[in-house]
DNA sequence: CGGCCGGTTGAGTACAATCAATTCTGGTGG
DNA sequence: CCACCAGAATTGATTGTACTCAACCGGCCG
């Protein structure tokens, strides 16, 4: 267990978190801030409302998006029942293709705003695709990652103690998409979440009614949840060690954002 | 639900799978062939004996492998319990740096020989690193198909459920290996795949034997599984669709693997 | 031959699933 | 602005399955 020191204290904010290659952070920075958009020229934008489903799973994929605002669960039936394998946010990628045709089926879970790139471009010889593959490929890491730490959570046995793990995943992932604040925003519902962590709506319920009747975390309505006694939670979730450092890297490559950041 | 033709019938052989790209099976033919190895001016062959660990997690990262033959398993802990997030075999791929860092540990639960490439060829400008950085983009891409599909395992209620779908899932990756035997030979212990499926020892050891009861698997030994009952089995494990495949390719790229395959 | 690791089997307990009834909440329209 | 509605969430009662602890088997290696 060599050193962990970032995972002790909660710092994983955007900056000082990618040593050398900051590169993937300022690319998507630049992706999800909009205006004058570097991917403008290649793809379009694209919005859905709140329920819709993108594409399912097996249809043909043309087109590939990269969330601008948003979030979009990435789903699946297993014996009749709807699993969730992903939830994606603004700067996530998904719609990557399997032999032409989507692997999994996507929906909005709130309004979404995205790119849509067609798949096309990523064999065109434009000087924006080096640094869009490797965007693509940064990304497709970060998910392989998040879906391991997913299983991790999927294997325990206690459904409190998988709540607290999904509720920490959702704190990382929020400091890392840059939100310092204390509270965890949930942009899914009860439902959404007992689907991704693999365990009933009623036992989901019951899991946060105890966490709360504990006092290990608060919250008001439903999609506003906060720490309130983060020993506790630890003992429960584990510390957020190498698991749940969700920024991948498959290879070293210091240089990088030439042509999308402008 | 759009043609799944290859689906329906096991016909998921090596050949014949991969319509257009087959380069991804040919360069992984050519890298296991072993034999005036494409890759052994860049990379060295080492081998490991049965229980060594290759690398813990966190450890420096300069080096990936890629097997040549044996099995290895990638795990990491959770809650004082070990847990395996994959089970890699030959042509997989492992030791993808996260900034610098292995992500998490592996070791070989068989004797293993493998090509260990230091990561720093992956930054030289050579023209064999094109096609390895595709064969690289293509195994993350199985792989993370593969951490999906193994959550969907995870969150199934039923331990003869898991059981079933993971050897579904072993059987077709041997399949795609080009295995056309009937049986599914196993190349890790039922503790590994207790861990691997996440439930305890005794009640994998008892989903076997009411699998064998009801005449729906048979085994002699421990290695080596044979699927009996073909429909009692699909409707434990659901018939092997879209998360079941495994060869995933995220974008097309038809032309490939001039400089790996000799 | 004996020990040890890996696996099986048994007994009792606890947690989560299910079914079902009830309450909450946020969004809509009057 | 409030009342209402429908979907979302909570809560209750019961059942079942997998966990734990623990004892026992069996094959493999020294």
């Amino acid at each position: 267990m060599p050193r962990r020191a970032s995972a002790t204290g909660q710092r994983v904010n955007g900056a000082g978190w990618l040593p050398k290659n900051l590169s993937v952070a300022k690319l998507q920075e630049s992706l999800i801030a909009g205006k004058k958009a570097p991917l403008a020229k290649l793809a379009s934008i694209v919005r859905f409302r709140k329920g819709t489903t993108i594409y399912r799973a097996g249809a043909a994929a043309d087109t590939f998006y990269i969330i601008i605002s948003g979030t979009v669960a990435a789903f699946q039936y297993a014996r009749e029942k709807k699993h969730i394998a992903a939830f994606l946010y603004a700067g996530d990628l998904f719609g990557a293709a399997d032999q032409g045709r989507y692997s999994i089926a996507t929906m909005a879970l709130t309004p979404v705003v995205a790119y849509a790139v067609p798949s096309s471009v990523l064999r065109m010889p434009l000087p924006e695709i080096a640094d869009l593959h490797f965007y693509l490929v940064a990304k497709i890491c970060d998910q392989l990652h998040q879906a391991r730490h997913h299983a991790l959570i999927l294997a325990q046995l206690h459904s409190h103690t998988k709540v607290a793990m999904f509720l920490q995943m959702q704190k990382t992932l929020q400091a890392l998409r840059g939100d310092r604040s204390a509270e965890i925003h949930l942009s899914m519902t009860r439902s959404n979440i007992a689907e991704y962590i693999g365990i009933s709506l009623a036992a989901l319920s019951r899991a946060f009614g105890t966490l709360k009747r504990r006092r290990i975390i608060t919250y008001r309505g439903r999609r506003s949840v906060q720490i309130i006694n983060a020993k506790a939670f630890q003992k429960l979730a584990g510390e957020p060690k190498s698991g749940t450092r969700f920024s991948v890297m498959p290879w070293q490559r210091p240089d990088l954002g030439r042509a999308l950041r402008h």
